[in-house]
DNA sequence: CTATGCGATCTGTGATCACAGATGTTCTAT
DNA sequence: ATAGAACATCTGTGATCACAGATCGCATAG
């Protein structure tokens, strides 16, 4: 008994490309360094790392559950972004911030992050205000219920629709790179006296920010997110403590401290 | 016949370090994939890889009689860096440059680099102007015999001798990753017409910069700085032919283009 | 002529292993 | 007590291989 295809019609015919995507979702095609990257990124983000921190590669391995090749070539990705460093020795370590260093990237945060409002007050919207403000009385409650992880989390996310809203690709680039050199050090000082306070005082400087871009000022919202930028840095300055490479020793409880 | 080791006297005694330094020089404790980015990275900045050229782990480990690993680490990085592009079909290639991309990444050089010329004003000497003063001769002279390797070197040279006189090394990482992207378009367009009389105008530029420095002069050698990366631009802008990633066709042979 | 399927080839990724350098501990000689 | 040697362990590096996805060329069917 054959059946002539021809006779069962149109259900056997290609789906077209939109009907196909009705159907079935985009699979996950990352490799799997991309989501150790991603991981480690985010560890260090959330100061799971302190600074002085050794890392290495089989014990990683062992706590993601891969082999050490993905681990390996995440580990020189953040290498090559200064968000871990190697040492002569080749051990690789969450580098410590001295102050110097401090000094000198925040000077270079509030050029370039500074340019970045410049940016985002040239081309920023009604939306976008709208969003910022939303994302700024966020953070106040989490200051409010001095909740470190989304005070950080609601600081960061401000910061970053400002960013974004420089349209600038490139730009963003270097700034997460910067922010990811101040990630560890910045989550390892949330829990210490006074920097409820700090925060406090940067829900004005952010409505500050966001009033300048909507009035497109470009000038005073560059002038305000870096003054965000430097005081955060001198209260950090004036209560972190500053240690050797190798040491993790010293962690104080309390309240929360800030994204620089 | 037993001789004691004491009446030999002091021959056996260890030596100090200062008198070892004496004796042997220091070996090269560099990892092969830390050479095989040296070499891959020099070779970007003067252009033997044109935008759109498409690198392999494989042709290149032949290339530089190594294995795999290293190379792979050493592409990896310069992903990381921005220096290499990996498009989604996981295939290597040398960014090209888009005209939105340049732009963006001009206005950034400007700022950067500008901040970073701020500070060598700031810090600057007799001695560092002299230097200055002596590469910028050297540029001329380059320039004189159209010789666009010694140009292209030779302008490096002056804006790196600037931003190592800015005392802040975590700037300079992010000025050589900037430099790193554009390396290789750069190099590309040294042979194009016209470039030769860019090339010339920078010498007084330069020499506007090293004026300023010697001065003290902050705000004036930031605007040079950024007029000098702003003019480059320009021209390149009205020069370049912007082609697909892909493509490496239409090299045009001619005088010498300059760093962006 | 166009669309699809199949096989070959190329490419990066991940796994595994051995090697080499650094470090710490223990033992021995002075 | 101190210095040096030997050994064990840990760590990253480099080599090699297999795997998996992407691409291309060719053949076949409609």
């Amino acid at each position: 008994m054959a059946v002539s295809v021809a006779s069962i019609g149109p259900a056997l015919a290609s789906l077209r490309d939109s009907e196909m995507d009705e159907r079935v979702r985009q699979v996950d095609v990352s490799t799997l360094q991309d989501r150790v990257y991603q991981e480690l990124r985010n560890a260090l983000y959330q100061g799971r790392f302190l600074p002085g921190d050794q890392l290495t590669i089989r014990s990683l391995a062992r706590a993601l559950g891969t082999s050490p090749m993905p681990v390996r070539e995440a580990m020189q990705r953040l290498v090559a972004e200064q968000a871990l460093v190697q040492l002569p020795n080749r051990t690789i370590r969450v580098p410590a911030l001295t102050p110097d260093i401090l000094t000198e990237l925040v000077r270079i945060r509030m050029e370039v992050e500074g340019y970045a409002a410049e940016r985002a007050a040239r081309r920023g919207s009604a939306a976008l205000c709208r969003q910022l403000r939303a994302i700024n009385e966020g953070f106040r409650k989490a200051i409010e219920a001095e909740d470190s992880a989304a005070i950080l989390e609601g600081n960061q996310r401000f910061h970053f629709a400002v960013y974004h809203a420089a349209d600038a690709g490139e730009l963003l680039k270097i700034i997460e790179t910067l922010w990811l050199r101040s990630g560890p050090i910045v989550a390892s000082e949330r829990n210490v006296p006074g920097s409820i306070a700090m925060f406090a005082r940067g829900v004005g400087v952010h409505e500050r920010i966001t009033s300048a871009i909507e009035r497109r000022d470009a000038a005073e919202a560059r002038f305000a997110l870096a003054l965000d930028i430097r005081a955060a840095a001198a209260w950090f300055r004036r209560n972190h403590r500053f240690e050797g490479p190798g040491s993790s020793a010293g962690r104080r409880d309390g309240p929360i401290g800030r994204t620089l």
